[in-house]
DNA sequence: CCCAATTACTTTACTAGTGAAGTATATTCG
DNA sequence: CGAATATACTTCACTAGTAAAGTAATTGGG
């Protein structure tokens, strides 16, 4: 084991949890919704606009590497918070069509600019040189870590 | 805002997420312990070791960059496992000494090996050339982000 | 065609974190 | 000194995840 390696697992949760933390402030204050539900807002939107129908909750977990109990919690939330509507698919009774409300879409709109912030502030940190490194980087973790 | 730097955010957390879930159940398997348990053993073993006596809840939290109360219920939890122990500061009766029990010293040497192969495989997949410098990234993020 | 297996989601019980407000015990300063 | 302030921890109500076991709908092979 290298030096630089030491305690790399520890750190890498450390630096996510900080940039989460201040994350979570900054979307709860300029548009009242967690970094989660955002994550959740935004793959809705984003699958909305790629097929005809909205995705259902177990693409959305599989997007986000969660578990489909997690979706069924975090769904539940955002229908409360009337950011998202649910409807039986058709095809599939099973599955429920996930899409935005209008104030799913503004909160949306609202996220943008924090969001960007932050992602400037980590593009600063890390500095543009070594951006794509660590981006390649976080891309071999989630490949080497992400099928069992 | 460049191509590699879109959803960096987003990108990180569900790195180190991934990272988080491969790593829980490796430990969990082989010491009935989670990741955030161990965390919490092994900065008061590290303390332990420093200082005549064990560190307080604060400087536990402070090392891990939780906040108080995450502190008082993982404190709970695990001298309810029997791997911890805490007795009241004799120069501040605020305070509580933390100490690992024999069993907490044998959780930590139990993990010892699914932590290293967890970090081994972090080091694999970021491969020699880039660890250095994805570290040293880490650092930059919880630097910039680590004090608000 | 039908029944066994699979799938989409739900429920439950748990860990683990946040922030705000509260309780004791120090500490400091007029 | 003693009152105000600060500190170490606790409590509460909440979000957000896991894993395992359960329900209903769909699908595939004999």
């Amino acid at each position: 084991m290298t030096a630089a390696s030491l305690r790399l697992y520890a750190r890498l949760q450390s630096a996510a949890h900080l940039v989460k933390k201040a994350a979570d402030r900054a979307l709860i204050d300029a548009a009242d919704v967690t970094t989660a539900q955002a994550a959740v807002l935004a793959v809705v939107a984003a699958e909305e606009k790629a097929a005809a129908t909205g995705p259902t909750q177990k693409t959305v977990a599989g997007a986000l590497a969660l578990n489909e109990s997690a979706m069924t919690a975090m769904v539940a939330r955002l229908t409360a918070l009337r950011y998202l509507k649910r409807e039986r698919d058709p095809d599939d009774r099973r599955a429920w069509r996930l899409s935005l409300t209008p104030q799913g879409e503004t909160a949306i709109a609202r996220i943008r600019k924090p969001f960007g912030d932050i992602n400037a502030q980590i593009e600063t940190a890390l500095g543009t040189d070594n951006l794509e490194g660590f981006a390649a980087g976080l891309s071999e973790l989630s490949q080497t870590f992400g099928e069992g």
